[in-house]
DNA sequence: ACATTATGTAAAAAATATATTACATTCAGT
DNA sequence: ACTGAATGTAATATATTTTTTACATAATGT
C-alpha cells in the first residue's frame, strides 16, 4: 500500500481523562490488553472496527483518536 | 471483540462522483482490485491505515467513507 | 516488607486482511 | 456481432493483526 502518512493516536490522553486502565480497556472492547498497548505504542495498524469501538467508548470521532499524519507533513 | 455496530461505506458513489474505476482506485493506492472489491461489498474490516489512504483518495473525512452503524440504530 | 495494580516486553499460535490469479458476466462503443 | 472495460466471485497463498501466556518492573496502599 502507498503511505502518504503514519498513524498516531491519542489513546493514553485519552484514557487517562477516564481513568481507565489500559486492562480496563481492552475489556470494554473485549480485546486482549496487548492489543490495546500495541495500538496505543503505534506497534502496528489496528482493523477499522477497532478503531471504531475505541472512538464510541471515548465518546470522540475516530479522528480524535488517531491522527494519519502526512509525511509532507513531517 | 464486542461489536456495538457494523461497518458500512460509501465507496461506490464517491468512486462515481470522481469518475474512477475499482481498478484506478486500487491502483491509486498501492492495493489490490479485489481489496477495493472486497471492502466495497462489506466482506471485510480493513485496517485503519487503508481507511484513511481511502479518505484522502477521495477528499474526505474517514467518516464520509465509512459509517459505523450502531446496532441500536438498527 | 508485602500484596496488588498498572505497564512494558516478548514469543508462538490463531484469526483475518490482503495479494494473486483466473474466469464469468454485463455493458458501452464500434 | 465483436471487443474491451468494468464488475463479481472464488480459491489459494502470504502478510499482518490479534490472542494467549508468561515474566519483569515500577508504583501504591496496608
Amino acid at each position: 500500500m502507498i503511505e502518504h502518512g503514519v498513524l498516531n493516536n491519542q489513546l493514553s490522553v485519552l484514557r487517562a481523562k477516564k481513568g481507565y486502565s489500559q486492562k480496563d480497556v481492552a475489556e470494554k472492547i473485549g480485546v486482549s490488553r496487548q492489543t490495546i498497548v500495541s495500538i496505543e505504542k503505534n506497534k502496528y495498524n489496528p482493523s477499522l472496527k477497532l478503531a471504531f469501538e475505541l472512538a464510541y467508548l471515548f465518546e470522540v470521532e475516530v479522528e480524535e483518536v488517531f491522527q494519519y499524519i502526512l509525511k509532507e507533513e513531517l
